[in-house]
RNA sequence: GGGCGGGUACCAAAGCGGUCAACUGGGCCAGACUGUAAAUCUGGUGGCACUGCCUUCGGGGGUUCGAAUCCCUCCCCGCCCA
């Protein structure tokens, strides 16, 4: 939380979202003087990485401060860690992160503008590729950068310390990463950073690299993680477990409206732009728990896919999940006739069997896992259960295939 | 450079000559329950023409009727000593 008063109310819009800033004073009065006319803009830094294809709305809350400084009129500083993802950030990694290949990077950077673009306004943003200066960097300036951190200050990082401890592997490109980090505020010449607290470390890191280049240090804002929809881990793509800004709206509202009670709070607060007067409407007592949520699930998709989409995916999910009644728009999957498997009789004319089904649909990877399901009793054609993975059946055109809660596929017999 | 301990399915981790497609936990999938969930319970979780067959246990080679299990070699990791 912020502190001081005054900054707080300056800040408002973003309070709910911030952490810590560090130190308050600082941006106290960078932002006094930017507002009595006696400096330009703030330089504010967000830096992200393309390590993954996506960026999830836990990157988000970061973005959306630097949106509504954009929006005060600052200068947001967008970084592509294009070089740094070679490196890989072992804040809140319990492993060694692997590295990338430049092809890969640049698969991922290409995505990732068009998924920010739903955050920032990419036209006044100065995006910058950190490959900029560190694709040119020579090996003895690596070294008296790498001069200026000690192996004892990077153990204190718990991330470090515990792979110490439990004798897993640390790789010396690791202990380069938060320099490297700190020194794309050198060359951008932030007066500002956004991070997540996992970056506090690194944000911190680069405040002490300015000072030793005699800039005025970075004031650093930081921001609260979130847990993924498991309620446990951060939110991150790699454990499968956020959601994505690419995500289809109904991708985003189901997986929001799958999180448990407890987590919805804080995604309320930290993931939707709800004033804080209906946030906390949502939470009184008495209040249920599900409306909170459709209500936050709305809210998350509103942001990132508009006005339109919003109650659009909300009414699906209520028809096709609450209702359990299937969509009025799925897939449709043409069958082709039954090919007698080798050893086995021939189908009649119009019959598939259970597997073929799901297979033809695509709804598993291999006839085992197709025959697991119908075994299982996941799998119903026009609400009819089909148990039997063997047994010939009937296909109407347009019979409606389900399997398991929320696949479904409307099935075209020519 | 030396000594020791390791590399097993998505992850962690058993197995250490046949009964191993491989214990167990997590994850994931399906079913039950429900407020959508979460929690809980049940089942499943390599492939296929599925009471059987085929391909897997770091890579390669070998011993054996038979290897994840023994031997050789290569690669990789951790610990300790230097």
């Amino acid at each position: 939380m912020i502190h001081d008063a005054h900054l707080a109310t300056r800040l408002a819009p973003l309070a709910r979202t911030v952490d810590t800033v560090t130190p308050e004073a600082d941006l106290a009065r960078k932002l006094a003087a930017f507002d009595a006319g006696k400096r330009g803009p703030l330089r504010v830094k967000f830096g992200i990485d393309p390590t993954s294809t996506s960026v999830h709305v836990g990157n988000g809350i970061p973005l959306w401060n630097l949106r509504r400084f954009q929006d005060a009129g600052h200068q947001a500083v967008l970084i592509i860690g294009d070089y740094t993802a070679l490196v890989g950030d072992p804040s809140g990694k319990d492993k060694t992160r692997p590295m990338l290949t430049p092809a890969q990077v640049q698969a991922n950077v290409t995505t990732w503008l068009e998924q920010i673009g739903r955050i920032l306004d990419l036209r006044r943003t100065e995006v910058r590729h950190n490959s900029e200066w560190f694709s040119r960097m020579p090996f003895v300036e690596v070294l008296q950068l790498a001069n200026r951190m000690t192996v004892q200050q990077m153990l204190e990082r718990d991330s470090f310390q515990k792979r110490f401890g439990e004798g897993s592997p640390i790789s010396i490109r690791e202990f380069l990463y938060c320099l490297m980090q700190g020194w794309d505020s050198v060359m951008v010449r932030a007066d500002v950073e956004l991070g997540g607290t996992d970056q506090t470390f690194n944000l911190n890191v680069g405040r002490r690299l300015m000072e030793q280049e005699g800039m005025e240090p970075q004031v650093c804002v930081v921001s609260p993680l979130v847990e993924g929809t498991d309620g446990t881990a951060k939110m991150s793509k790699s454990l499968g477990n956020a959601i994505g800004l690419a995500d289809a709206p109904d991708a985003k509202f189901g997986a929001a409206m799958r999180i448990s009670d407890a987590l919805l709070p804080k995604y309320l607060r930290l993931l939707t732009d709800l004033t804080d007067e209906a946030v906390e409407a949502l939470l009184a007592p008495g209040a249920h728990p599900r409306d909170a949520k459709l209500a936050m699930a709305e809210a998350v998709v509103r942001r990132y896919d508009g006005p339109a989409a919003a109650p659009a995916a909300r009414e699906r999910w209520i028809h096709q999940i609450s209702e359990g009644r299937a969509p009025d728009e799925m897939p449709e999957v043409a069958l082709a006739p039954s090919v007698p498997a080798p050893g086995r009789p021939a189908l009649p004319a119009g019959h598939w069997s259970a597997v073929d089904l799901v297979v033809a649909c695509k709804f598993a990877p291999s006839r085992s896992e197709a025959r697991r399901l119908v075994e299982q009793g996941g799998v119903t054609l026009d609400d009819a259960r089909l148990s039997d993975v063997h047994a010939p059946v009937a296909v109407r055109d347009g019979a409606v295939l389900k399997v398991g809660n929320r696949r479904y596929a409307r099935l075209r017999v020519r």
